[in-house]
DNA sequence: ACAAGAGTTTACGTTAACGTAAACGTAAGG
DNA sequence: CCTTACGTTTACGTTAACGTAAACTCTTGT
């Protein structure tokens, strides 16, 4: 066998690779990581960011996305190793996951609402262009 | 005719009617106002809220639950009535209504890889915890 | 050798969205 | 009349999530 095939994901990126592509600052990632966020490995002093550290940089901001904060996508990137073997522990964590989904259904919910005034509200704006030009030109 | 039948919906709310309501403090809704989202009339130095104001808190809140900020849910609440019958504005407001609109479609893909990441992680969850409880009771 | 460019730490500044508290007015009930 | 509940304004405090700036190190090209 050779190599992976042609698709060699590059090991390992730069602060400023990563600050680039999610279109952040670099004082950003280095907040999250004060956060306990990220952690990145370290050549010298300089900050390698590996993909898996790259993926976790992702959820951070897909969860900013939906409104959720530092320690709330903190939460739920735990939720995605449970290296936590105690019993404890799980069940906890099965409750946390099903609040989330609760939270999201709910955001499904207002996403749709608002999608279907946001429908309204372009008739209506469009109505009213069209008259206002009828106005313009008797 | 006589009355609009039996459901008479209250044709005004005071401050903490609506905190109470919607669970949140009277110091939010008067912030709310302070920041123009909100003008409810007044008997006397008191404030009495129409429901027209009360749909208008419920926008508001349904903003913070999608992440919006005041600002952006004052914009998405003004899309509501197109009185500005000005050309140049409508064709702004069409322009935000596709933006916005555009912004929750982000969402909702975000939302449901997120829900299908939930699933996954249950499962592994669920999976932990079975194994734990075997190594318990051998 | 040195200037430029990318990285680092440390620290103070800023904005949004309220919380908290003081100090006071008004209306109802005992 | 006094308390209690509810309301008001004004103002300072707080937290999260960075921005901004200073002062320094390391590497690299000319």
């Amino acid at each position: 066998m050779k190599a992976k095939a042609s698709i060699v994901e590059p090991h390992s990126y730069s602060i400023s690779e990563l600050a680039r592509e999610f279109d952040i600052t670099t004082r950003a990632i280095r907040f999250y990581e004060d956060k306990g966020l990220l952690k990145p490995e370290r050549r010298g002093q300089t900050r390698v960011y590996s993909p898996e550290e790259r993926v976790r940089l992702k959820l951070i901001l897909r969860g900013k996305r939906l409104g959720f904060s530092l320690d709330e996508s903190r939460e739920i990137i735990d939720m995605y190793d449970p290296a936590h073997g105690n019993v404890e522990q799980l069940q906890r964590l099965l409750e946390r996951i099903a609040q989330k989904r609760a939270l999201l259904q709910q955001q499904l919910r207002d996403i749709e609402s608002l999608m279907g005034e946001l429908d309204e509200a372009e008739v209506r704006a469009q109505a009213a262009l069209v008259k206002s030009r009828r106005e313009d030109n008797p």
